[in-house]
DNA sequence: GCCGGCGATACCGCACCGGTATCGGTCCTG
DNA sequence: CAGGACCGATACCGGTGCGGTATCGCCGGC
């Protein structure tokens, strides 16, 4: 199987529709129903049903696209990766902005004080995109938090274990309480909880307003629109003009720094060598 | 970049040399020179540096042979498994020959009164094979042994965690000794320790016999030619005739149940649950 | 019954892949 | 120091196959 078939199979695959993802390719329309018809003969079977009104998947078709979109990120990491080695320009470590600021600057800092430091750049991204940049080689490290962040198919050290607290208005009924349960803050409305996107960038219904980075948030917070779950490192800047409630019951959140399994880079060793000795 | 030529790079990098590897790809070497050129070309960048007596890898290239087995081994998973649930016997488990068969056939009969259960092939394999099976798609989930099997890039459950011993003959000088450590168990030259293969399959200098899989091992400690340190439970399958001595400084060692991430099939899912849960 | 939408088929030209023959440079050897 | 062996690069050529345009077959809706 050649990449570029795959890439042909996943864009019928997401479009479900030939004439669409022909004109995402950038090609006709025969040439790729062809290459796919060829794919299927190749693998002895077929991928998709086809209708005249259309096509879906096969279960071998469903296996395929997640099996290939992980071929296209390595191969894309595999590019990415190669073109630094040769520029040898560093390493790119990636981190949501935002979160984890303080722990940031200390790694940095301990990072550079090692011998045979190399430079660092940061990639400052918006949540649940860290993971692909770690996954397609546009970064070597990153610093996830579990349980928000999957961590599946990479190397992880944690780092950093803690608590969440709620913040809501400084006059809000619950402001004095001396703890809240998960219960209490999932029912609140009066400031709603935010709603954040799902992977595919599109909301769920509801009530609450929709947020995409922790920018936004914490401006909601400050108008006084949003009440918001966060790790206590998080809740603890913006004390001022707000309540801080604990949640004790709410998932801890561990920071962990991660990588790609079988990285054999010495910066990137390094990194997470210091990184584990903060 | 097509997975040809990721083909073609990694055998030329495995072979440093364009002949042998034109020869092993069953064509003849100046398109494979052209190919390695055009890769470079579209990279911008060398992955091989040229004398007239030879060639070696560049930084770039070191990196890029890392980055193409993995995408290769991603290729070849992909249309393993596309193949397989297209023909939908089950879900293929790997294990090491001889290890953790209590464990193993507790585990295939708690599945198979699971509601739901599909057919499970059972692959038994050499020490160090099952890593690769699972990584090319042959197997869905192993049975692994921590240290001695690397699980890095895999998901893993914990299972079960044991201490060592080493198995000796009847009447070894130290078989009475109630325990051993590991700079005692090393120093054993009477019956030697056994050389096991490194990854390329070729064996470190040393006294020892070589051995390729347990049963081999068995063998020559049934023959007084090898001592060897295992697992209590494999240990206890030698009592007889064969002394037992534990060795507590030695590293535990921890079945773990391993699975490709992302994968999303039931039966896996099915498999890793009943396993946690024995 | 006609039209519109979708995927498949037919056919064509050209790029590219792989083959053979040969070159250029370096090291070993007599 | 000349000759040869070895190795990778270059030159050139034929065939495969990829992508393009034109068109068909099929089904549903108006």
């Amino acid at each position: 199987m050649e990449t570029r078939e795959l890439r042909y199979f996943v864009a019928v695959a997401e479009e479900l529709h030939f004439g669409r993802a022909a004109e995402r390719l950038a090609m006709a329309q025969p040439p790729l129903s062809r290459a796919i018809q060829q794919l299927e003969r190749r693998l002895g079977l077929l991928l998709f049903h086809r209708t005249a009104r259309g096509i879906t998947l096969t279960d071998a078709g469903s296996v395929l696209l997640l099996e290939a979109r992980t071929v296209l990120d390595a191969v894309e990491a595999a590019e990415r990766r190669t073109r630094r080695a040769a520029d040898r320009p560093g390493v790119v470590l990636a981190a949501k902005a935002g979160a984890s600021s303080e722990l940031l600057s200390k790694l940095l800092d301990a990072y550079a004080a090692e011998p045979g430091a190399v430079a660092v750049d940061v990639m400052l991204c918006g949540p649940g995109e860290t993971e692909g940049l770690l996954r397609t080689g546009r970064a070597d490290v990153a610093l996830l938090h579990r349980p928000y962040d999957t961590t599946a198919g990479f190397d992880t050290e944690d780092l950093y274990s803690e608590g969440q607290v709620v913040v809501l208005p400084a006059g809000h009924a619950l402001a004095n309480r001396p703890q809240l349960s998960m219960a209490e803050v999932s029912a609140l409305t009066d400031p709603p909880l935010p709603r954040w996107p799902r992977r595919d960038g599109s909301y769920s219904d509801g009530v609450g307003p929709q947020v995409r980075d922790h920018t936004q948030l914490t401006q909601l917070i400050t108008l006084g629109r949003a009440c918001a779950v966060m790790p206590e490192s998080l809740g603890a800047q913006l004390r001022v003009d707000h309540a801080v409630v604990p949640v004790p019951d709410a998932p801890a959140v561990t920071t962990v720094i991660a990588w790609q399994p079988l990285t054999r880079t010495k910066a990137v060793a390094d990194l997470v060598r210091t990184a584990t000795r903060l």
